[in-house]
DNA sequence: GTCTATAAAGCGATAGAC
DNA sequence: GTCTATCGCTTTATAGAC
């Protein structure tokens, strides 16, 4: 029977979860520990900069995610069209239809905002940029297209957010279907 | 010299700028008591359940506040296209052109969501119903109107995202400015 | 009403045996 | 690499003097 943490990188979804239904104050090493199945010794063999070194793995793993589902496409795909539907489609598996928040975005709330603020800061800011290149290759003028970015980024934060405060995550998804149609009809 | 705090609505402003900047996790009895000038035994007095009743009655302020200055001019502003130009002034004013994060946001992305539920979904339910008969009586079609009053208060929600992890603001005043001109032109 | 002192529990982190 | 035991500190909350 195979271990079910074996080495680093194996942890980093189940605290991944953790960290986004609690945030970073609200979990403590002792959730971690039962989530994980790992002792303390353990956990501090993998991350010996304790909860911040594991927050931070989990920030680098959405990155590269996002990096190779969402970025990449947006500005790889010869066809930009094609590569904005990529985006709203590994969008909407990603957040699971609204069940699953953002943890930048949480991060971006709270008071770990400065701890981690490089990381969320780029997080957006590469994200828009790659939209607002992808819109502009789908024939929008260059500033509607940077201002719609910021339209279609925001509109994704703050549906999670009503989804979450509503219970509905219909909300989230009633929101990417506006978007996507604005943007690739 | 007047006491700052007399009486237990003093203490609501200092505890709603800690639990919005530090959540409800990130805000310690003691740095309470710092920003309140208030010792633990006062606090007590003025909130016998502590800290979650000190973030129940900011909730409760912060629904009182916005019951007068953005729901009711929604729904008795005879010229409803007034009432929303209202509403986005007075958002602007209370989220301070983007400075300002929104703890009802805060909140429900947290842990805090299920303690604090009903006043959060409440809060969301109602500020969208009355946005939705403002909408329908300025023209728009009433499935139009409840689709554009989710998108506004999304908008909202993820513009103050955006601004606190972009650590740009004008992200929340573009974005009043798109949706004020969508709406009401 | 306000304070200080203190209780009881949980926190993140470390040490050291295995 | 994983565990248990423990350290030192902070937490929320209470008690009781004033």
């Amino acid at each position: 029977m195979p271990r079910l943490v074996a080495e680093r990188a194996d942890a980093l979804p189940a605290l991944g979860e953790l960290f986004r239904e609690f945030g970073f104050e609200g979990t403590s090493l002792s959730m971690i520990t039962v989530a994980t199945g790992l002792g303390k010794g353990s956990l501090y063999h993998f991350f010996p900069g304790g909860k911040e070194e594991m927050a931070a793995a989990v920030l680098a793993e959405i990155d590269a995610w996002f990096a190779t589902h969402v970025f990449e496409p947006l500005r790889r795909d010869p066809d930009a069209a094609a590569g904005i539907g990529r985006m709203f489609q590994a969008v909407d598996a990603y957040f699971r239809g609204g069940g699953r928040v953002c943890l930048v975005g949480v991060f971006s709330l709270g008071d770990t905002r400065e701890r981690f603020a490089t990381t969320l800061r780029t997080y957006f800011a590469v994200w828009g940029a790659a939209l607002t290149d992808a819109l502009s290759r789908a024939g929008w003028n260059p500033t509607a297209a940077a201002d719609f970015a910021e339209e279609i980024l925001a509109g994704i934060q703050g549906a999670l957010v009503l989804s979450r405060a509503l219970d509905e995550p219909a909300v989230f998804s009633r929101m990417l279907a506006r978007l996507r149609q604005r943007a690739i009809g």
